[in-house]
DNA sequence: GCTCTCGATGAGATAATATAACACGACGCC
DNA sequence: GGCGTCGTGTTATATTATCTCATCGAGAGC
């Protein structure tokens, strides 16, 4: 993700990246099994957001044995809803979320050029849409803010 | 869409919506052909996002034969890259615009429970995403902003 | 130790969404 | 007529997501 500290909170990596998804798992009282390391795993070690079929291929390359996509969907599934994940709707694909701590309304930036997504926070902004939805009579609950473009390494 | 006129400028709806479109292509260098206009219209007649394949049996019923997905989705894209329809990621979906005439960066309020979507827009909040883009350094292109949730008549 | 239950995973099928490849006819242009 | 472009048809295929049912193991209660 090439995971620039875009705001003051902790951002984990490699190792310490596991370390904070299970601790986050356990303390939503979810199990933290070797099938749900592998799959976090894997996911993490992509640099870019990987479909779950990516996903399944990762892991089944790591594990040596050939692993099935619904396993990873509901394993992906769960991660996200316990923050451990996001899904990148508009690619239809999953990133390890660096901050599984803190919860907020992200902003991605996905590069249409190399595929690259980072992303940045702005709760001013994410509140101001929580808000919007509100005057309009709608219970906000899951926000879903991304921005197709280009990097700066893909702008022309 | 039950589309509420949420801001001054001209919504339109019925049969003047496809006039609408119809307008906006031409204008945009673009064929109105029957296909199209068939398309369009099915895609109008929907009251939430359709899938393409909603759409494709829309319009195969409406002529009486056979559409292939393909010829839909060549065609949704189209609509999509003139503004005369807008794609919900979160959702595999799409929608005729009632503004096409207009160009900003909407915001949906997709409802969990019902599937209703409406639309309202804020160009201060995305113009703030389309800054803070920016000031990543990234080349802000088309901007997605959903909100999942629940609309006045689903919240609890 | 035995059995019951529950959560997690395995396995296979299938559904839903999206794209690719190539053919053909209409139309304008020369 | 010959040619290029555009729109569509047709078929096949790729990609993403879900469903159903079987199995397995850990822990609770006895
Ligand atoms: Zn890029
Ligand atoms: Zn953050
Ligand atoms: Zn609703
Ligand atoms: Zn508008």
């Amino acid at each position: 993700m090439a995971s620039v500290p875009h705001h003051d909170h902790v951002n984990h990596a490699g190792r310490a990246l596991v370390g904070a998804a299970r601790d986050a798992m356990v303390a939503g009282g979810e199990q933290w099994t070797d099938m749900r390391a592998a799959v976090f795993e894997s996911l993490a070690s992509f640099d870019q957001p990987a479909s779950a079929y990516d996903i399944a291929d990762r892991v089944s390359q790591l594990l040596g044995r050939r692993v099935a996509a619904n396993t990873v969907y509901r394993i992906l599934d769960l991660f996200v809803s316990k923050n451990v994940a996001m899904r990148v709707e508009s690619r239809n694909a999953y990133l390890a979320n660096a901050h599984p701590d803190c919860l907020h309304d992200c902003i991605f930036l996905v590069c249409d050029g190399c595929g690259a997504t980072t992303h940045v926070d702005d709760d001013v902004l994410s509140n101001g849409v929580r808000e919007r939805a509100s005057a309009a009579g709608f219970k906000a609950e899951r926000p879903v803010i991304e921005v197709r473009g280009r990097c700066s390494d893909c702008r022309d």
